[in-house]
DNA sequence: ATGGTCGTGGGACGA
């Protein structure tokens, strides 16, 4: 089962990008983020023409998650629990049975900026709340994962030029922090554990040419429980989608799962 | 420090 997690920034923007990838990568589930669309005006056609199933939590112009499937998406929930007062759309969650059911979140992390301030309490207080959903996940003690768009840069060597970030909620310590207390829990990092050292980003800015120049940084992150590490095959990053006709500033993260 | 670039929706904000 190969499963992917894209920010396509955008759905209508990104439409023809998506597919392309779609039809070249034949992910069996992907995670979207930023997919900026009310549930009701995203275009459903394209890819249920593909065989996939399609669950959204949108929200209009901004934010916005969905899950694509080949596979049926079972007992789907959306938003994080824990606060009843938020309103942004950023996480959505199924289940997908293959030769075993795999539980699979999907997540927009709030991004922070400026920080300090109201927007990096929000993350800071969101990422409270996706722990408390990973150790109900682990609890479960089955295949499950949280994969999307984190936010969050884990150490120095997952940023071209690291220092350039040291004011930013992207890779200040309080996010790092508890994004690693997650991981302390017993989550795997795909990316980390199967393609380690520097060098592996997820992110270029649209902005002062970051592509040509290779200033990435690695934001995108699937989660893995041990259950589901333990059938991890394969991992990827598609980073040759950035440099392709109106591209996202992210690129897709993928792994396989023998599930 | 500033400006640099996108997407949405049709202005200003988020990233």
């Amino acid at each position: 089962m190969k499963i992917a997690t894209f920010n396509i920034n955008g759905i209508k923007a990104r439409l023809q990008a998506l597919l392309d990838w779609l039809d070249e990568a034949a992910p069996d589930v992907v995670v979207l983020q930023e997919i900026k669309s009310v549930d009701e005006t995203f275009p459903r056609d394209p890819f249920e023409d593909r065989g996939y199933n399609l669950e959204t939590h949108g929200q209009k112009s901004f934010n916005g998650v969905a899950i694509l499937s080949k596979l049926p998406l079972e007992d789907v929930r959306r938003g994080l629990p824990g606060d009843d007062a938020d309103e942004q759309a950023r996480w959505i969650e199924a289940t997908v049975v293959g030769d075993q059911a795999v539980r699979i979140c999907g997540l927009y992390l709030p991004n922070g900026n400026p920080a300090p301030g109201p927007k990096y309490d929000y993350k800071l207080s969101w990422m409270a709340r996706l722990k408390a959903r990973a150790e109900e996940l682990l609890a479960a003690e089955e295949p499950a994962l949280m994969a999307g768009d984190y936010n969050v840069i884990p150490q120095a060597e997952d940023a071209a030029h690291p220092e350039r970030w040291a004011e930013d909620a992207l890779y200040l310590y309080e996010s790092r922090a508890a994004f690693r207390r997650i991981l302390n829990m017993g989550f795997t990092d795909a990316v980390r554990a199967r393609i380690p050292g520097p060098g592996h980003y997820s992110f270029w800015d649209y902005q002062a040419r970051a592509w040509e120049k290779n200033d990435g940084i690695r934001i995108d992150h699937l989660l893995l429980s041990p259950q589901a590490a333990d059938l991890m095959t394969g991992c990827g990053i598609d980073s040759d989608v950035r440099g392709r006709e109106k591209p996202s500033d992210h690129v897709p993260v993928w792994i396989e799962l023998a599930a």
